[in-house]
DNA sequence: CATCTCCGTTTGTCTTGGTCAAAGCATGGA
DNA sequence: TCCATGCTTTGACCAAGACAAACGGAGATG
């Protein structure tokens, strides 16, 4: 109920400080208790009440968290000491030589970085007529991915300039799927997409499906986040032939195992489980009864495989 | 770090709970303490698991809570009078008569059943160039959500099914969109879509997108669950005059309360704020300094208001 | 040198039981 | 009819403790 509005919000309640930076409250007062950071004031009534400075600081602790950095290690160090970590840390680098990559991919970030979205979906409209689709999401689109993860991870991008290009993507990748020539009911593989519960990154998804429609499959996106039953459910009332699964490096590695095993086990013999994404978990080892899928690239010859497989 | 994930989901940690009704952990506990309902399962470690139909019974208890009853006086009942309870309520929602709207939203439906998407889109589609955009948006999106919504708590659709529903509006709604002619730079106002954190449904923000583009809006989505502080960069770096939120009923209403008045707090005065959707606290009250979108057709409105405000 | 396994440490989520302000409701007076 | 008052309901917050999962380093193995 202590839902205070104080007119001069020069500190935040525990629940506005979650709110800003994400950190849940229990985190912020067992950082309290062990770190001996943040220390909020109290107010009259004997509850935190963040000062913004603090706040601000706990952003940063954020996002160094979300890059890779421990708790333990990063609370307590002063201001300074946070920006030069922001600065410097090394990307943990999966593979994808993003340097060698694009040849002037740095110009799609560099609008980005503008704020300039007119022109940046002007840029990849453009580059996606000028390459044709699969090397748009081969080539463009897909290593663009990783340098702005990347810069994200550095602190060189907000949070809102990756949503504006997440969203940027997504117009120009559907725009160009809308546009191929439908397939026909008789077209195979019937495919169906999703992540799991957990995985909210749908970029995936979309370059996956743009693909596949290329080869001439008939795809059915679920968009992100179906429980695993449901999964199970969808491949039996659309009669797919093969489920595909996205994955970031957010979910948890057993859980991508148990949940891509569990659902190997329910789903019919007959249906292949296609997992494919930047998750390391994917390409240590393969995985009884799962197809995975290295890069973007794989996903045509996947799809000869699997055509030649008598059925 | 307990994101046990159950290879027999028959029951949900408190966190899942919170997520899946929207009630908070406090206040799960607290009802345990004083109602006497519900009384978790525990699992091995002595943790709190909830039964579904707990869970679902849960879920209905929350719509009478948003419909206005007091938690007191419900979460002891029983099954039968909850579903009584339900049906004579009168729709929270003041607005929207769905059964007197469209003529045969059922039809849509249907082959949603039927899980035939391609007729599900074909069909989206051509109703969307026989009545114009707007209309379209108004007089069928917006219904047939609410319909689906609803079929969806009467468990009579599958989550899968709501999520091919979901896609295939969202296929439809982009390349309406898309095929807008595009704002000029110097077009006004500049609007700022998106939903906070913890508000995971993109389709209000689609619909408003559709309807304020038709006015001549320049729209900026960042899509789901952008963090407040971010919003607040974002307004400042697109230079945006309105900041336009979408809710449904999944969100905290306290924390749809508190988050809107901090982001009017954060952002310039010059910047309106407009809050949309499902969500009843939005039409409870009004909040100071937010202008509160009663329905989608209200958007050319207060899109009038706007303008005639000398700017 | 890469990879695996083992083991101690770190970390966030859950636990109990208590406090209290704000919102809701009813009663009575103007 | 409308407002003030007092009582009840309600959920957010607090403290301190417990514990499993995740992490990271050491050592063994291919």
């Amino acid at each position: 109920m202590k839902a205070r509005v104080p007119l001069k919000p020069i500190t935040l309640s525990i629940a506005a400080v979650e709110r800003d930076t994400g950190l849940s409250k229990d985190t912020l007062r067992v950082w309290e208790r062990r770190y001996g950071y943040p220390v909020p004031a109290r107010d009259p009534v004997g509850e935190r009440a963040y000062p913004i400075d603090q706040v601000e600081k706990l952003r940063i602790v954020k996002r160094l968290l979300d890059a890779g950095h421990r708790p333990g290690r990063v609370v307590t160090l002063p201001m300074d000491e946070l920006q030069r970590l922001s600065e410097s840390t090394p990307v943990p680098a999966s593979r994808s030589p993003v340097a060698a990559a694009g040849p002037d991919l740095h110009v799609f970030l560099a609008v980005l970085r503008e704020h300039d979205v007119d022109s940046l979906r002007r840029l990849l409209s453009q580059a996606q007529v000028r390459l044709g689709l699969a090397s748009f999401v081969r080539d463009v689109v897909s290593p663009l991915n990783t340098l702005v993860g990347e810069a994200w991870m550095r602190g060189q991008l907000q949070i809102f300039e990756e949503h504006a290009y997440t969203e940027s993507i997504q117009v120009v990748l559907r725009s160009a799927i809308a546009s191929l020539p439908g397939a026909a009911p008789r077209d195979r593989p019937q495919v169906l997409l999703s992540t799991f519960p957990g995985e909210p990154h749908g970029l995936g998804l979309l370059m996956a499906e743009a693909m596949l429609a290329i080869e001439g499959a008939r795809c059915l996106s679920l968009g992100v986040q179906t429980p695993l039953w449901d999964l199970v459910l969808a491949a039996a009332a659309h009669r797919s032939e093969i489920v595909a699964l996205s994955f970031t490096g957010c979910m948890n590695p057993n859980a991508v195992i148990a949940g891509l095993a569990e659902l190997r086990a329910k789903l019919p013999p007959r249906v292949e489980v296609w997992a494919g994404g930047l998750a390391p978990v994917l390409h240590r080892r393969p995985i009884e009864g799962v197809q995975a899928i290295a890069t973007l690239a794989d996903l045509p010859t996947q799809m000869e495989r699997w055509r030649l497989a008598a059925r």
